[in-house]
DNA sequence: ACATAACATGTTGACGTCAACATGCACCAG
DNA sequence: CTGGTGCATGTTGACGTCAACATGTTATGT
């Protein structure tokens, strides 16, 4: 049957290379490697026979000879945990788009699951890439535990996270964001504001929920305890079902604009209204927000430019060397909605 | 001040090499290339030894040498608009995922804005690119415009469009999505279904328009004029704010879930009860839309599976050379919430 | 007219890996 | 004891590109 005689299983069919070009056009391949990369000492009737040929044969250069050569693979590796939340997926698009623009790919390495086998597979994974630097998008506990050595003279950038210090970081400020909207809150007249807090894993969670405290001790308020979600909108749900039974609370600082949005259900079936009996801000400020019922006050986080401030650390690391280890805030800004308003005291009943 | 007799400026720090371990080793470099490899056909006490040397020199394998020896690159390129959105962040991450565990890795080029100069761009980026294959996952008429020739004997395969019938195609079943919607709101009792139809450049919202305005005339109800948003939550508030006012309407089927989670607000802000007064159906059912207010009726899409589907023909096309271009379409499935009851008829005022 | 500069173009080799082939040794049948 | 077989390991060269150096050609100054 397959007694053809051409192997149709070569190799898959490699494109033409300099070789072929420069004998089509009657050059040597030094002078195509010298029009393909611009250079401007080739006579111009020259780089348009070279170039006509390109056309012909449908040249492109091969990046891993370059690569090879250079030592240089113009790629850099993204290391994240799921890219389905709305955070990742922002600071991923920043990235991508930076990195483009200076002429470098993104090559994404996904975490299945978050757990350090996981993580120390994707490591590994990614340390066979061929990247010339690393940004980390994983909360820093894991990659404490993930028993990897990150090779040393890698660049690396740590987004989301602010326990390595041995690497650069750039992460929005939890910090000021908590304090915004807590504040804001006592500014309209509530005794105290409650929290619901994110997972106990996150250090995003623990740093907005330690700047929430530190915001109602400062104004000498009560702290009450805390309630505790997963991030996700049903955890919102299921907080705000205990919050809403709970007459006191006036104000609730949401940990993520998710997680607020199961609230304000739990709310609304309830029947407790926004804002007038409760007052609710979330962080984040996702692209929905201003379209929830009411439209929810929140923390705007700027994941854009914690892309581009990481891709802009990664590439000076890269062409310029290592530099000290920073780390870079991004502000944040209270965004109000709908969802907040002044202090009603309960009517005694 | 630089008279440093080394240049600190030299190339990038080079790891080691086959050769470096080879030496330190004392072996030859073709030994440690076998190791590297996992071939078995070398002795247990050399293969410890080499392993030990890699160990202790920190060893990695050259991706750009070990890609321009075999030819293939273990890279897949993806071309998509926008990563912000649920769908493609879903689909995204399942093909990363997929990827990942045949070995490849994902290298992702960003398109800023859904202009054909763009999407031109940004083809050329992938074209330089090292890889053996691309997802494209943007609207077909975008692709259809781009004066951009694919180089042949490239596997490609697009997802969401059904436009290029030269490739492959991955998407879900459109048309099978809205005609369960658009059932059953008839079988609810309601006179006919309205439709919140999603831009007009986009084949998805296209198809899905078709399907619901087949579905009414199979009914034979009458096919009312179409709403139009751009897929966002605020176009949806938009359309809502007309909608709540036609008394007449009383059930909407929604191109997406972000324009659905509009329309919930314009008719909760209008005083129209969901569903006793008007039904609500989605499409997508994004993560959050079990906790809209009341919890969205939606049509389920598996992206996953999209991703993932797309991935496997792909690597078949990449391993096994160039199949039938197909047409492959994943079924969706109605999720039945609270934002849609049976057909109440209006008052009579 | 001749040395010299300025520039276009060609030649060589190395980057790191691995397939193909070559070598060398141990073991076994006859 | 010889020829062969099987296996571990070594040697060579090629993948495509580009820096460095080499060569050739033309213009410039004296």
């Amino acid at each position: 049957m397959s007694d053809t005689p051409t192997k149709p299983r070569g190799r898959p069919a490699r494109g033409p290379s300099m070789g072929d070009v420069a004998a089509h056009a009657g050059v040597s391949s030094q002078t195509v490697s010298r029009v393909s990369n611009g250079l401007n000492n080739v006579e111009d009737a020259t780089r348009q026979r070279v170039l006509a040929s390109m056309q012909v044969l449908g040249y492109r250069p091969n990046q891993a000879a370059r690569a090879l050569r250079s030592g240089r693979f113009r790629s850099i590796g993204v290391v994240m945990f799921t890219l389905s939340s709305f955070g990742n997926m922002r600071t991923l698009d920043a990235i991508a788009i930076s990195a483009a623009q200076s002429g470098y790919s993104i090559t994404i390495v996904p975490v299945e699951h978050p757990t350090q086998k996981d993580v120390s597979i994707a490591f590994t994974r990614l340390l066979e890439q061929a990247v010339d630097g690393i940004v980390i998008v994983i909360e820093a506990h894991i990659i404490d535990e993930a028993d990897v050595e990150l090779p040393p003279g890698l660049p690396v950038v740590v987004i989301d996270s602010a326990a390595r210090t041995d690497y650069p970081v750039v992460d929005t400020d939890q910090a000021l964001g908590a304090r915004q909207a807590t504040q804001y809150l006592l500014e309209l007249g509530h005794p105290t504001v409650w929290h619901l807090a994110g997972p106990e894993s996150s250090y995003s969670a623990e740093r907005r929920e330690e700047a929430w405290r530190a915001t109602l001790e400062a104004g000498s308020r009560p702290v009450p305890p805390v309630f505790r979600g997963d991030w996700s909108a049903v955890s919102g749900y299921e907080a705000g079902l205990l919050i809403a039974q709970q007459m006191e609370v006036s104000a609730i600082f949401t940990a993520n604009d998710q997680m607020a949005l199961g609230v304000l259900r739990a709310l609304h079936e309830r029947g407790r209204h926004i804002p007038s009996s409760i007052s609710v801000v979330g962080f984040d400020d996702m692209a929905e927000s201003d379209s929830f019922w009411p439209p929810l006050t929140t923390v705007h986080q700027d994941f854009g430019a914690v892309g581009r401030q990481a891709i802009k650390i990664l590439l000076a690391e890269i062409e310029h060397g290592p530099s000290h280890p920073t780390t870079l805030v991004i502000p944040t800004r209270l965004v109000v909605r709908e969802s907040t308003g002044l202090f009603t005291p309960v009517q005694a009943t």
